[in-house]
DNA sequence: TCAAAAAACCGATTGCCTATCGGTTTTTGG
DNA sequence: CCAAAAACCGATAGGCAATCGGTTTTTTGA
């Protein structure tokens, strides 16, 4: 998947925000970098459609609201842009940490630490049932 | 940065070979996938501007070679797709990482484990000076 | 109920990028 | 110096985001 530029934004806007109709995107863009309303609009129609956002009708215009997590939806990026170089046996993704890992300090690192761990139980957990 | 299909497949045979001239690259695509020598040139010549690989000539034909190793390339990737979901204090890019995290076996969480120890380490190095 | 307002919907355009390849120019080696 | 090889140039198609004008549909308030 890609997104595009403003689709990042509305996504960020959405993210923050509560759930918003097309006017109320539109009018927190609207200073900050123009546009139309129909521009915002058809943007939120394309992340409908990539299914990162659901919407209902609510009275008149449809709400939109977030479909993934922030974090999930970064995952997803990830797993989509690594897709192409992951083969079966090896470990791609890992070894791209390494590569990423020299940007992190030692909070990041103890944050990654507490991940594993968290993972490790989860397959504890599994391989007990 | 984004990489097209025949970019990524012109990579990964880089990466395993030894430099390669379009020709070569050529008669090796010739048969998996069909197209042209002119497009395997033009390929080249677009990872050659993104500076991913690097040439000179030899006798007549550009000699080309990756400039980026794989993972350095994979972790280009997930910061450049990672890059506008970055804010300055917090940590989405390892929160996205939880996110994959549920795909990683053990062996996997040991070796990101190592790898988090390794970085650790830099950082003692670099704390000591 | 019905007309005005609001929103959705449709479609066209632009711009950017990859992939593709034909044709021309330049380089090179015998 | 000449023929072959390679680089270089330019054009085209296809895909997708962004943009926005105009039309249809829906809603709502008088």
């Amino acid at each position: 998947m890609l997104l595009g530029e403003l689709e990042k934004l509305v996504l960020e806007y959405l993210w923050k925000s509560q759930p918003a109709d097309a006017k109320q995107v539109y009018s927190y863009f609207e200073k900050n970098r123009g546009g139309s309303l129909n521009t915002i609009q058809s943007t939120l129609e394309r992340l409908f459609k990539k299914d990162l956002l659901s919407r209902v009708k609510n009275g008149h215009a449809y709400q939109y609201h977030p479909k993934v997590a922030r974090q999930d939806l970064i995952g997803q990026l990830i797993k989509s842009v690594t897709h192409d170089f992951v083969t079966e046996d090896e470990n791609s993704v890992i070894a791209a940490f390494s590569s990423i890992s020299s940007d992190l300090d030692e909070q990041q690192l103890d944050k990654l630490e507490a991940m594993i761990e968290q993972q490790r139980q989860k397959l504890q957990t599994k391989a007990e049932k």
